[in-house]
DNA sequence: CCCATGTTGTGAAAGCTTTCACAACCAATT
DNA sequence: AATTGGTTGTGAAAGCTTTCACAACATGGG
């Protein structure tokens, strides 16, 4: 049984993999997969499969692996992927366009509910079928709308404005394309997505071979 | 002096955040900067700051703090952002097109220079004034305009196929926007953007609020 | 020159994450 | 029923990262 206990960004991160995993496995209609196998196809080791999983219960069989259906069915539930969430997008620049038409996020329950942008020739047209409203109104939109989750892919010297906007209407997970470090209250989920921070991660493995890791 | 010692990722991600923060505080004529307030700054602790830099050599004085445009240059060498870099862009879909119009890259040093995808109707045309090749010939061409850098935003039934072409080019840099673990050889440097996986953890932390962090 | 104030650089401690190792268990076979 | 081969779940060890704490140094003022 799953403690209280604090889960580690990295754990999250890797019940994505083994969720992703497991849709595949239950497509190729295997029946159960061992931590062993799980870990060869993410490239991870056997013991830190386990070990991941053991935070959220024991779903395995000794000797005989895990279930797939049913494994897949557990971390759906508890990565909420099991749920659609209400997501509104702010700004719709290139960024955020792309976002729009991204078809992942619907796939996984991911809907994009309402667009917000600044610009006035912007404001009332439709985009893909989604009528962008002005940013002024942000958070009594988001209110009125129960959104759950916003995507700020606006411009740096804008986002934090935006960000403030966002958690008063209390929402309080947010994902962040703009290349600046948000302020948010405690309460608030914040994940960056910051791709000149990638691009420069790798120009410093270039310069700097020996000290990088994986170099 | 830094001895010869692996650099941890997350080191190396608050570099890239130290650097954004001088280059502001150069441009607001800021002589320097203590490790305080660079830790303000970018919502750190003090000690981390100076930890961090530490790896890399003593860039301060002590009563004074760290010169502004002296540690700035010096992270800017360490990153490799002081040098242009050629890129190249595999997929012209959403992302991709997104990508190209993307300010931040070019502004940094990241020069697009080449475009591919598979689509016959998209081939030789020309996309903000840059030609788009056949993804046929990946290999050959990134060798031959001395590519340094890939960018991956195709499917990710392709992204293997394309990844091992890089890898061919002996190009050992490569940022992934497919949602799929890329296997590479030791020797190349890999990071992945995956938007699916960073909504997936938002969804964690508002299902499981008391096992998140920053819950 | 000496003292008060401020800040770095760093070894050591604390805290966190991953890996190891093995008892506990399951299934199949004899 | 006993043996073999396989796999989980988990406490303990190892390894890694962050924080602490303080000597070493710089500046300014008396």
């Amino acid at each position: 049984m799953g403690k209280l206990k604090r889960i580690s960004e990295s754990t999250i991160s890797r019940l994505s993999r083994y969720y992703r995993a497991l849709v595949q496995l239950d497509k190729d209609n295997y029946e159960t997969v061992s931590s062993k196998d799980l870990a060869r196809l993410e490239h991870l080791t056997p013991a830190q499969v386990r070990k991941d999983l053991s935070f959220f219960g024991s779903f395995g069989t000794r000797g005989l692996g895990y279930p797939v259906r049913e494994l897949k069915d557990k971390i759906a539930r508890i990565l909420g992927v099991d749920q659609e969430w209400n997501v509104a997008l702010v700004g719709i620049g290139n960024i955020g366009s792309a976002l729009v038409s991204y078809k992942e996020f619907s796939r996984q329950g991911f809907k994009i509910k309402l667009l917000f942008d600044n610009d006035q020739r912007k404001i009332g047209s439709n985009h893909k079928g989604i009528v962008i409203r002005d940013v002024a109104n942000l958070t009594q939109e988001l209110k009125d709308n129960n959104i759950e989750i916003v995507v700020i892919a606006v411009p740096p010297q804008q986002a934090q404005t935006v960000c403030d906007d966002i958690v008063k209407a209390d929402v309080s997970a947010i994902l962040n394309f703009a290349p600046i470090n948000l302020k948010v209250p405690k309460g608030v989920s914040l994940r960056n997505e910051n791709m000149a921070m990638e691009l420069e991660h790798l120009s410093f493995c270039l310069v700097n071979n020996d000290y990088c890791e994986e170099g």
